[in-house]
DNA sequence: CCTTGCCTTGACGTCGGCGACAAGGTTTAG
DNA sequence: CTAAACCTTGTCGCCGACGTCAAGGCAAGG
């Protein structure tokens, strides 16, 4: 399989590719002319890749689970590193959940306050006047 | 008020104040050294500013507020550009709420199905032996 | 031979809110 | 005179996952 056939299956760009694998996140090999070849198992990886990333991973965070998928599991999920980053994401994005969830309050109590007083009590000011 | 103190009193720094006037929303006025010389009512303009950025605007969604000091308002917010600003970013929250809560839920799955299936069923195998 | 459609390796652009540095002017205190 | 501590404009760096040319090689059909 080639470069372009596994990005389309993989639903992502030749680029993306190009780039996993300077990261060393992906090792094709190389035919005669060389074109990248790819096998099968590395559609799955590419797919685990692309999942995490839309989750909001980073490329390092990745590293672990394609590790595992690389070892003979069929998760990546599975390892014990990829366990840790799982771990550590989850807090993240509950410590996240907990900043956004202040936001919002707050967001909605400056509306809700900014409808009540509007345009304030007095319509113009006269600000340099005098 | 030179820039010095501004950003001090702001708690912000100098570099941050000279951005917010390239980007149109700050004004000071220039002594005969070509010093800028802030008056007192743009250290509650400045202060709008960085609150609006630490709840994650963006400079162009802190524009209306601005506007809305400088009209003599005591609040930012009371201006229909503000509310119409503040109504959308609330729905931006509220969206992103929604996604991160869905990704939390799917880590969470993850997590738990990882740790049950610790390693896989059988601990090694042999991938090319044979 | 030519075109089409793959593939290759660079290398710069993106987005935002600044940080950091360069090279210089001003004012004040010693 | 000089150092210190302000100020000025200008420009590059950052972070991350690519998008988007650029310039060219290779395979295959008409």
């Amino acid at each position: 399989m080639l470069i372009g056939e596994l990005a389309e299956r993989a639903g992502t760009s030749t680029r993306a590719l190009r780039y996993y694998e300077a990261h060393g996140l992906v090792r094709p090999e190389r035919s005669a002319n060389g074109y990248r070849v790819y096998d099968e198992a590395e559609l799955r990886v590419v797919r685990e890749i692309r999942a995490l990333l839309d989750v909001g991973f980073g490329l390092d965070d990745v590293r672990p689970f394609v590790a595992c998928l690389r070892a003979g599991n069929t998760s990546g999920d599975v390892c014990p590193d990829s366990v840790t980053v799982l771990r550590r994401k989850l807090a993240e994005v509950d410590a996240y959940l907990d900043r956004l969830g202040a936001v919002r309050q707050q967001l909605h109590t400056q509306l809700t306050h900014a409808i009540a007083h509007r345009e304030e009590p007095c319509p113009r000011k006269r600000q340099s006047a005098h």
